[in-house]
DNA sequence: ACAAATATGTTCATGAGTGAACATATCTAG
DNA sequence: CTAGATATGTTCACTCATGAACATATTTGT
């Protein structure tokens, strides 16, 4: 939950004259953070709302995804891939497999994992909530040009990466 | 009534000729946006890492900011700017005031309204968190170009202006 | 082969965020 | 002037996310 609405406009003379960033709005890289940031939470506040109608939110529509993407999986290689922990995945789950959208099956091979996959009706919310998602996104995006897209979504995948390193490498 | 049916379960031929996008993840624009999403949701853990050492999580930081440079706001100003709810604020408010870090003194002309101010360790506080904000953007994004990361933050604030006037004209 | 380290999943207490319902206070239209 | 609409803040029940502690199961090192 990130933020500042405006950026500052006003700037006093000596942060003019010599080229100092004095306070972190007044810094350029600081400022697009902060506007990247607030739209991902609108974004996410708007696919809430949207998703309002199936009765799931927008954490669901991630595990779905990666069910949808990655049949038999397991929750540890599903907390992987979405950046939680693995306890997020034991609170989440169930209540999935309770509304049968999902199946969790022990694997035979190694006692500890469960593989996970969708139900025929999970697969039918799956589609009919990435439906909404994808929607939402071209909406949003559409006069940005693809190539734009692209490119910041280079840049997010470096950054992705260095802090994926960082983590594991506490420097 | 949500019509699916060019959501395909089934790889068929006629997908991998003909060059369309069947599955969310083939489209760029979701592409990017998952990218973009994925590296707010780590920048965010790492902060909230960051932050540990001065006993603040991010959502705190955000309120410190905006007092810093908006003293004697009022809490649904501050909701608004923070795009939270003013439930949020008065849960989160309480507990700062607690820790002596920010003053709440009612507005003599509107009984309704609370003005909020920074203490002077709150201050300090916001200078030093403000400080390693600051470190971790700046590591993580200085191989990206300035005029780059600009042109980013400028999408990113057409989309937020585009989520905002939907949220308040429900077309 | 077996002890130690590692990996997976669960449970629990805690913290942040939400919307609805509520209590006051202010504004606006007759 | 007053009644209804609007604005601000609080409380409550609920959800999502986390990390620590735990229980099992597997792998590794000797």
């Amino acid at each position: 939950m990130f933020t500042h609405e405006h950026i500052c406009t006003t700037m006093s003379k000596k942060q003019k004259t010599i080229e100092q960033h004095h306070f972190p709005w007044d810094h350029p890289r600081f400022r697009s953070w902060i506007a990247v940031a607030r739209a991902c939470q609108l974004m996410q506040q708007t696919l809430t709302r949207r998703l309002a109608e199936l009765d799931i939110k927008p954490p669901h529509l991630d595990i779905l995804i990666n069910l949808y993407r990655f049949d038999g999986i397991s929750q540890q290689e599903l907390a992987r891939k979405l950046l939680v922990g693995r306890s997020n995945m034991s609170m989440l789950l169930p209540h999935l497999e309770k509304r049968g959208l999902i199946e969790r099956r022990g694997d035979e091979k190694d006692k500890r994992v469960l593989r996970l996959s969708l139900t025929a009706s999970g697969r039918l919310l799956s589609e009919q909530a990435m439906e909404i998602q994808t929607a939402l996104i071209d909406k949003s995006l559409d006069d940005e040009p693809i190539e734009d897209c692209l490119k910041v979504a280079q840049s997010m995948e470096r950054l992705i990466q260095r802090l994926l390193k960082e983590e594991s490498d506490p420097g």
